[in-house]
DNA sequence: TGCCTGTTCTTTCTGCATTAAAAACAGATT
DNA sequence: AATCTGTTTTTAATGCAGAAAGAACAGGCA
């Protein structure tokens, strides 16, 4: 049966929209709190009877209000809220590229079900999603063939990055001085700056900075292959940028210096400028992350054969 | 149910097969069958328990042998031969690039089993990977939007072909001339002049010719995202092609003349020529494609609306 | 009229069951 | 020893059903 993520999240969101009002303050209407929470409101009713049921929210006539401010134990826990196919995608992204889950391996649909406890269609849909990560292979009607993250695999992508990057800068600098992307990289300088300035401290903030430039100056394309490509991207960094926690700091000193001189050349919209430092940043990335894949595969010895 | 697709697919391959026999010709071994038919001994039983069921094939002892040769009517439909999935990807997307299908609309997986005929599994698994090709966008526990072969979405087809593409040149040339690349693309250039020689007869055959030269091309990189894209460039072309089929002589021989120049430039391996004539063609094609959807727009009635 | 809540109907999500296909195993035959 | 066929065990493809979420309809009240 269908897990009801929507009203958990619905629900936990709602809860924490409601501590901001006093005890007995009316509640907003339905539709309000549907549109507010992005939710319909079939879903609103369920989680207002729900927290009538639990003494939150009591009503008089068609009238509801706050009976007591709700406290933490009141939500449910956040694994609940994700959708199983989003739960799936977490977990899995987590187990093959943390885990010592090997390129050239085979997975099965079957076991992976036992395993992360959901039903073989949720996994089929998910692998599927996958395939287009470059990640899994499907051989029809056999099981699937995970390609892993190799040198080559890497290689691949940064070719394709370098050319989505560099086309996407000169769409950025077309846009006029007042394009809210200039001020939105300002910001992206000043976190930058930040993190720098206590680094020992914040370096572990670098990814998501990192992630916020690059998204920006590919969106400026609109182009929906290059934003769709990104987005695979930078999921897959996001679950391989732990692999090699030595140098992290230095490391993520040195890209963020990068990203300030490239930052720069996108404001003199010198092209020459761009080019040499988006290339630049984008090998020094490229580099360390096959450095991690090699670490990784001369450190972590191969116990993984958990499917066969 | 699983439709037994694949059997059927054996069925007709192994009769195919066996159409080049005398009558009393010893089969081969199941062994040999399933693995020059590319399927599992299990179905190729079953495909000979079938054939020795109709009279087919014979056997005595261990030994099968055929009895009569088989005619055209002991083949399966082709239809039946695809799987469901396979199946449904077909019909889907020559009813929705065909029909009168239009940009925004919305398109629901229950409906869509319904008029097909294939359950709601088969229908959510494929229009998951249309989701890939940019042509729908899926809203979480809502319907599938429709977002349509618009100017703006080829334009961004062309905008990263033409990267990938030059890109792709660039691999090529770089085979020595001994590579087998280099003879199929002497192949592919007869083939031109073939067609050419022929046009009022043969032009029909340009889509083929064309899809050969620039899959070669492309597979030159070695960079499954640069094929990956090829190949969704690939199947939506292949489905739009027909739209206009007004000027098909005139628009091939345009397209096969500027073919030969761009294959004269890659002989000589000269960057400069080669960049030249392909952004050449890449420009016409892509002007020709929009043209079509502009025509299509103004010529066929929107009374689509099959589906609300 | 416009917004609210109550109700009903439709559609998606997801687990499960069933059958096709593959894979593994085992004895037989050359 | 290698290869063949017969048999059994696993796994993937796919339809279906039940519950959750969404959408539309309807009466009531400011």
């Amino acid at each position: 049966m269908k897990g009801n993520a929507v009203f958990k999240s619905g629900y936990n969101r709602c809860l924490r929209r409601l501590a901001h009002l006093p005890p007995g303050a009316r509640l907003p209407s339905e539709n309000e709190l549907a549109l507010a929470l992005d939710i319909s409101r079939t879903t609103i009713r369920a989680v207002l009877a729900a927290l009538e049921e639990r003494g939150i929210v009591g009503r008089a006539g068609g009238q509801r209000h706050l009976v007591r401010v709700p406290t933490e134990p009141d939500h449910f826990p956040d694994v609940q809220t994700l959708s199983a196919g989003a739960a799936f995608e977490r977990r899995f992204l987590e187990w093959i590229l943390q885990g010592d889950f090997r390129a050239g391996q085979l997975l099965n649909a079957a076991e992976l079900a036992r395993q992360f406890g959901t039903s073989t269609t949720t996994i089929r849909e998910c692998l599927a999603r996958f395939q287009h990560f470059g990640l899994l292979e499907r051989r029809p009607n056999s099981s699937w063939l995970f390609n892993g993250i190799t040198v080559e695999f890497v290689r691949e992508i940064y070719d394709v990055r370098e050319m989505f990057e560099l086309r996407a800068t000169r769409s950025f600098i077309e846009r006029p001085d007042t394009a809210p992307e200039w001020r939105e990289l300002a910001v992206i300088e000043q976190e930058h700056r930040a993190i720098l300035a206590h680094l020992d401290r914040d370096f572990a903030l670098f990814p998501q900075a990192d992630e916020r430039l690059h998204r920006i100056i590919h969106e400026a394309t609109g182009n929906r292959f290059i934003i769709d490509f990104y987005n695979v991207v930078a999921t897959l960094f996001h679950y391989t940028y732990r692999w090699n926690r030595e140098d992290a700091r230095q490391r993520s000193a040195t890209a963020l210096t990068e990203h300030l001189d490239y930052i720069d050349a996108l404001r003199s919209r010198d092209p020459r400028a761009i080019d040499a430092r988006c290339r630049k940043h984008l090998r020094t990335a490229c580099a360390t992350l096959i450095g991690s894949i090699e670490t990784r595969a001369n450190t972590a010895a191969p116990h993984a054969a958990i499917l066969t």
